[in-house]
DNA sequence: GGCAAATGGTTGCATTGGAAACCATCTGCC
DNA sequence: GGCAGATGGTTTCCAATGCAACCATTTGCC
């Protein structure tokens, strides 16, 4: 029957709050001691992982907007973390990849971020860390069949 | 030992996108629908169950910022879904309640937050739904423990 | 009682974030 | 070939956010 509504248990505010002491303790490692963005952060992992992308690439992996993705790049650039080349095929298109101080960097901080999510982790058994990615995965899948259409990453509008 | 690391398996950014995206799809309702943002909505929540409370205490409650309080009370205010008076004891002190449109606002929208909300962990067995609930508090508690001091919410600041 | 420090709440200011407008290029169609 | 529309990225503008400075009042200490 209808449940009146109280914060404490209701998952827009608990994941909020959650989301938001995560990415609070995290930043102390990569914004503090080493002055990325969040946006910054997430262009370097993933160009970390695959190498050499182009921007839009980016914008769909990290789910960036394609301004954020833009604005942590030229950061990143004036740092001289990241190289950035067009295409020969597509003159429009950026190719982005890490420059070697760029994965010096990344190489320095991985290692601090995996530590500080294992210690965050820590408290929960391996079935259910499991458990936990099983239930998000589930739910935002629900969300896209709930009738969120704006996913927001590519480019593909549905709408006529 | 040391994995690698990869976005789709990080905490972090998982526990982020969802919120996001639940975010998004709730506020369709009462931001869309009804003109609230997030804080207005949050007050607005709290103060419904609560009847009557101070600022401060709505914002301990909220895990709002005081000032975001603030710009909230007096949003609501000028639409007339909140009432301020201060109190005897203290005149600095503002007592807040819904007023009788507020109550109305909130009792409309109540419903369908909740169907949404319902809609939104139907795939879950109730069983399941505790669990995540149940693993969100954990992390909580663990951030806590390490050693994210602040948490924003009361005015208590711990340091001398 | 009176002054220093603390507390409740608001306002100003700088930063951030996203939407929409914008340029450049590419693709498709005639 | 050339023009209309789509696509990749950047810049511009405006709203939201958060910090710090700010009044007003209260508390505590002498």
């Amino acid at each position: 029957m209808s449940q009146s509504l109280a914060l404490a248990r209701f998952l827009p505010y608990r994941c909020n709050s959650l989301a938001r002491k995560i990415s609070v303790s995290l930043s102390r490692i990569y914004a503090e001691k080493y002055g990325l963005s969040i946006p910054q952060w997430r262009v370097l992992v993933t160009l970390a992982e695959y190498g050499e992308l182009q921007a839009s690439q980016v914008t769909e992996l990290t789910s960036l907007d394609k301004v954020q993705v833009s604005r942590a790049v030229a950061g990143l650039r004036e740092r001289g973390l990241l190289r950035r080349r067009s295409s020969e095929r597509d003159s429009r298109a950026a190719l982005l990849c890490l420059s070697d101080t760029g994965q010096a960097l990344f190489h320095r901080i991985e290692p601090e971020v995996l530590a500080w999510e294992q210690a965050l982790l820590a408290p929960l058994e391996p079935a259910e860390q499991e458990v936990l990615f099983a239930l998000i995965d589930r739910l935002e899948l629900r969300l896209q069949d709930m009738g969120l259409v704006g996913d927001a990453t590519a480019g593909a509008g549905r709408s006529p």
